[in-house]
DNA sequence: ATAACTGCAAAAGTTTTGCTACCAA
DNA sequence: TTGGTAGCAAAACTTTTGCAGTTAT
């Protein structure tokens, strides 16, 4: 069960999906919709294949190029994320949440978002010693459950 | 230029994969040389195509599925790691050296490593308090250059 | 009205694989 | 000798794109 996705109802991340586009400048077609409201009612990280079968359920029309075509302006727009796990097809979650980094359960594939608050200090720290500034970063604990 | 690399030989650092090469079991054939050379003679990380041709222009022979084939046999005995940066193809770089995180110049696309005991242990504890156990992990920071 | 958008099918890019021949051990 | 390995070409997969028709604003 993901915590972060049920403090706010699908209907409402929808509805903030659908702002966060018109903000963008793109026209809401009922193809977007779909696609919005599949990807709102995901409390995991859909691949693009998924997000497709999701959003057929809703509207049959849709087509694949579509969503990638909406999650691609999306991701310019800051409205979403796109995650490119180690050997996987990119999968999207919703921008709208704090900033988080991701532990990938090796054994399940689940996925758990984490923040470090310290951790992103360090980032900081390291790359301006190099002289360097740090526009965006991944980081991915790839881990299994601890036997106890 | 890239220190590390500089401390040991091309030459050397042949042997040393030769070695692990195998030391896995695998046979030492004349497009593995190759290929080795080729990997050892790089000081930054190259993807497929990269170390293709750069293979070739020791020996012509040696196709593409052969470098990819020689890869996953090596990454399968943790001989080289894949890179898999945000929208790129895959890159390799030879396992030998101690463990490193990656910076990614996001203006000239140079790879800069860099080594951090302090985010090693910080990412250790956050998995425990969750119940994992950190098997491996990514950490790239996409920077671009301080202006002073 | 019209610029943005869509589905479809084809293309592009990366990586894998089936096959037959070959070669290192 | 023989199981692993090679090249080649085709396939698999993910993602993008050209085109001609459609639609939100």
């Amino acid at each position: 069960m993901n915590d972060k996705a049920d403090l706010v109802s699908p209907k409402s991340r929808y509805e903030d999906l659908k702002k966060a586009l018109k903000s963008s400048g793109l026209k809401l077609t009922k193809q977007r919709k779909a696609v919005l409201n599949a990807l709102a009612g995901s409390d995991d990280h859909p691949d693009a294949n998924q997000l497709h079968r999701r959003t057929q359920t809703i509207d049959k029309s849709v087509s694949l190029a579509t969503v990638y075509r909406t999650m691609t302006e999306l991701e310019n727009n800051g409205v979403i994320h796109r995650l490119s796990f180690q050997g996987e097809p990119a999968r999207f979650e919703a921008a709208d949440t704090p900033h988080h980094d991701h532990i990938i359960d090796i054994d399940s594939g689940d996925v758990i978002e984490f923040q470090s608050e310290k951790i992103e200090r360090l980032q900081a720290e390291i790359a301006r010693e190099l002289g360097y500034e740090v526009v965006h970063h991944r980081l991915e604990l790839y881990c299994s459950k601890t036997v106890k």
